[in-house]
DNA sequence: ATTATTGTTCGTATTTTTACGAACAACCAA
DNA sequence: TTGGTTGTTCGTAAAAATACGAACAATAAT
């Protein structure tokens, strides 16, 4: 099919990029995690789990959904797992952000 | 039901607005819509749905959307719709997020 | 070997998002 | 009045997001 245009490469990857990363903060718990992670170098899973107010299931979806997005990177030492911020995506998002929003 | 803390009133005003921008910036046509009306002072409703690969009804729900994120806004002009920026709220979110992702 | 701790995965239910075409409303032109 | 243009609203369908508890896995401690 040579020549067709799908939807799922009409937008660039700059706007699949920042659509992405702002998709992951698009709910009102994933940014306090953010915040959280962002304010105490890392964070344990079970830490986030007591101060918000989700199950610790709902929990493991949202950073898994950060994760996803780049924005976070966990660090297993059974039992625990260790989130941080992943810098480097951070950073990327803080530019894209601030080009795209001139 | 005084000293109730629900999920409505868990997040800080701040984390939900970040979260409000950030959702309505979490779809790629969005993103496109956005700096469409960025670049040009202004657009038509009409020139954008000759440009972007959705269907026009698809089109209004995604404008409202960030219309009612306050990222936009729209003047009616019948039989027209011309959409700018919202300064402002673009302001706004540029310093939010650019706080946010430090 | 049992038990306790931590976090993920599974199953499920509810809500929201995304998308389309058809129908409609509002205005201008013939 | 009859069309023509523009954009919204309606009805609907399909997919994704959100949330929870129960069950499970992996390890450390007793």
């Amino acid at each position: 099919m040579m020549g067709t245009t799908t939807k799922a490469d009409y937008y660039t990857k700059e706007q699949e990029q920042i659509a992405r990363f702002a998709k992951a903060m698009g709910h009102p718990v994933r940014v306090a995690i953010l915040q959280l992670l962002s304010s105490q170098a890392c964070c344990f899973h079970g830490d986030m789990a007591e101060e918000l107010p989700i199950a610790k299931s709902t929990l493991s979806q949202h950073l898994n959904e950060l994760k996803d997005a780049g924005l976070i990177q966990g660090n297993t030492t059974p039992p625990t797992v260790k989130y941080c911020i992943n810098r480097k995506n951070y950073a990327l998002a803080k530019k894209l952000f601030t080009e795209f929003l001139t």
